[in-house]
RNA sequence: GCUCACGUAGCUCAGGAGGCAGAGCGUAUCCUUGGUAAGGAUAAGGCCACCGGUUCGAAUCCGGUCGUGAGCUCCA
């Protein structure tokens, strides 16, 4: 922030005005002022003296409050256009604004155009936004009035002794705490999205309203880069490159189940080798339990109770059995069918478990959200002071895997929700662990009030995808009911039994959707440890058919995924294709590199990197597989 | 599950005032044997998602079902 040091203006002047006096690009580029934290407008008159901070489109606060007077920029188009049509709410939001609409008749996305024609003539007017404050009566009258129903009822939730403002530009007034812009001609370059369904204050059982998106930015050049972006991350959607590189498919056949292709297993195979080798050195032992189990089992762990609508069910000589949407219960079978000592403890029990949930049909999106899935699930017999040291090492590992892949995680803690079992101290005790482990290893964490799952607290760790939603994948999930309802016990030095308590915890989360965060993640480019072929063998004519098949099969023989390409096709054209599947390595052999022994080294980024001797590309591939880097 | 939109060849998509189904990529065969991101020719490939209705006649119009997309709700 830059330092324009004192000003001294009449009483009442306002910022905006201000700031004109003081020239240059300032009065321009400020969006809206910032006093003792608070962001202001710039319409704000001054009397007292104050320190001033101004806001541009480069800060956060300043994007918002321009989007969010974009938004109502949208709402009185919309209201021009079609008299007839309450409004909802209108927010900036990450990347953009969205106002929430209800209409006598739902409008086509081909209306969107006609409504950004209309936000440009507003903009064009130049209207300058008043804020205007009234009291709680005033308010009510006036929204009832003009049939706002919705504002009503916003204007009575809000609290007895809050001040109640809106904002007018011409003849449009809304109910908003701004701050605003000046005026609707600050804005320049907006674009409407898309359009979309939204509950009345995110309740399914309140109508829905249609939603439209849109963004807006200073300059024509930013929307265009913003809009390339877009485009560019549909190219790392994952169901487009899992089709392109041919990893998994969905089919009628099997909504939400996916097919994975022989590519897809390898990678997937990969992660789970990874996976093993490093659960192993950690102290976990792997178990498998069964898909199907009795239904009196599931009322035993309470999903009867919590979470039957998300699971499928099947009879079994007529007896009900359920198809397993958690490892849970199978984990605390295997711990019942043993005795225990203190000195056993902790032990780690591991499965890569499958489980079905019936997840709502409009919820489904590719691999990230599926009906069946594996969870690289664990589940940790613990004393009960050992709980801290345990929910530590399942972090440093969490973390350990994210860095090999170079992931940037979030993480939260998620608290008691309506629906679920035990004590309230019993979660409160769970609660302050969790967070005691966060607060010591100093991990910056958001709480996730009423997100806990039904039989304990979590950390949940999410990751992003290519168009910056968030998924959940990690997440350590500390349970002292399950315990409870097996009634699972250990020996201590006293001789006598006692609880152990228990953690439910994942590193990947579910194996799909891992695979489908790395897949955009990495743009389909694999590291060569993944990739599922990482190398292409690339003959020049036909004469060097045999030199590659030798190459082939001796790469082979140490394991690499090697493809040999002797179609009858030109290297330009070959290679093309392998650069387009993403092969990290592709040796091109002509009478050259048959006649000395070698291959010709071409790279997936670096391109062609000249010949070497075949058995130190080996050596050098190898080496690198086994570094798991690049 | 809800709102809106969409469903035509393996993929990306044209077409459609109701009257014999189209392109590019990919695939197959042939020609070409070419040195670092697309050589040429020919061919195969479709119950236009499914079920019903309107009509002499439906890929096209109408209704329903299923699936997909964006978002909401819900969750790894």
């Amino acid at each position: 922030m830059k330092d324009w040091g004192l000003r001294e203006v009449e009483p009442g002047t306002t910022i905006l005005d201000l700031l004109r006096e003081i020239g240059g690009k300032l009065a321009k580029e400020a969006l809206a002022a910032k006093i003792d934290g608070k962001v202001i407008d710039l319409n704000t008159p001054v009397y007292n003296d104050l320190e001033l901070a101004v806001l541009t489109f480069d800060d956060p606060e300043g994007m918002q409050v321009y989007r969010h007077t974009a938004s109502h920029v949208l709402a009185q188009a919309v209201k021009n256009l079609y008299g007839n049509v309450r409004l909802g709410i209108g927010p900036a939001i990450r990347d953009g604004y969205y106002y929430d609409f209800d209409f006598d008749r739902p409008i086509s996305p081909e209306e969107l155009t006609k409504i950004e024609e209309q936000m440009r003539l507003i903009i064009k007017e130049d209207l300058p936004l008043e804020r205007i404050e009234l009291d709680r009566e005033e308010a009510i009258g006036l929204f009832s009035e003009m049939g706002e129903k919705y504002k009503v009822e916003l204007v009575e939730g809000l609290d007895e002794s809050s001040t109640i403002s809106c904002y007018r530009q011409g003849d449009f007034i809304d109910l908003c705490a701004g701050p605003h812009l000046p005026s609707t001609g600050k804005l320049k370059a907006i674009k409407l999205l898309n359009l979309a369904g939204a509950y009345w204050r995110g309740d399914e059982r309140r109508p829905m309203l249609q939603r439209i998106y849109g963004t807006a930015f200073p300059k024509a050049k930013q929307l265009e880069e913003y809009l390339q972006r877009l485009e560019e991350a549909k190219k790392r959607d994952h169901r487009r490159l899992g089709r392109e590189l041919d990893l998994f498919s969905f089919r009628e056949e099997g909504p939400g189940f996916p097919f994975f292709h022989p590519k897809g297993i390898i990678i997937r195979r990969e992660l789970e080798n990874f996976w093993r080798e490093e659960h192993r050195k950690a102290g976990y032992l792997e178990i498998e339990t069964p898909v199907i189990l009795n239904r009196q089992l599931w009322e035993q762990s309470g999903h009867w109770d919590h979470y039957q609508e998300n699971m499928y069910f099947t009879k079994i000589d007529e007896q009900d059995y359920a198809i397993k949407p958690m490892n849970c219960p199978g984990a605390m079978l295997i711990y019942k069918s043993g005795m225990y000592s203190y000195r056993d403890l902790p032990l780690r029990l591991a499965e890569m478990g499958l489980v079905h949930r019936h997840e709502k049909s409009g919820t489904l999106h590719g691999l990230m959200r599926v009906r069946s899935f594996t969870q690289d699930d664990a589940h940790i017999f613990m004393l009960p002071e050992q709980i801290e040291d345990e929910v530590a090492g399942v972090i440093d590992l969490v973390n350990h895997f994210y860095d090999v892949f170079g992931f940037k995680y979030l993480v939260e803690l998620s608290t008691r929700p309506e629906k679920s079992m035990g004590s309230d101290e019993m979660w409160e005790k769970a609660t302050a662990a969790l967070h005691n482990v966060l607060i010591k290893k100093g991990i910056p964490y958001t709480i996730n009030e009423g997100d806990g799952a039904f039989y304990g607290p979590k950390i949940d760790f999410h990751l992003q995808d290519s168009l910056g939603r968030t998924w959940q994948c990690g997440t350590i999930q500390l349970d002292f009911q399950m315990p409870e309802k097996f009634d699972l016990h250990y020996i201590a030095a006293d001789g006598q039994k006692h609880r152990p308590a228990m953690i439910h915890r994942v590193v990947y989360g579910a194996m799909e959707r891992f695979i489908a965060l790395l897949i955009e993640h990495y743009a389909g480019a694999f590291p060569l440890w993944l990739s599922p072929v990482q190398v292409s063998v690339i003959p020049i004519t036909e004469r060097q058919h045999e030199y590659a098949a030798g190459i082939s099969k001796r790469l082979q023989k140490d394991s690499i995924r090697v493809e040999l390409d002797n179609r009858n096709e030109k290297v330009g054209y070959k290679i093309r294709e392998a650069q387009v599947k993403k092969v990290p390595y592709m040796l091109i052999v002509g009478d050259r590199e048959a006649a000395d022994g070698t291959v010709s080294l071409r790279q997936r980024e670096k391109g062609d990197l000249g010949p070497v001797l075949l058995e130190n590309f080996i050596e050098k591939i190898k080496n690198e597989i086994q570094q798991k880097t690049k």
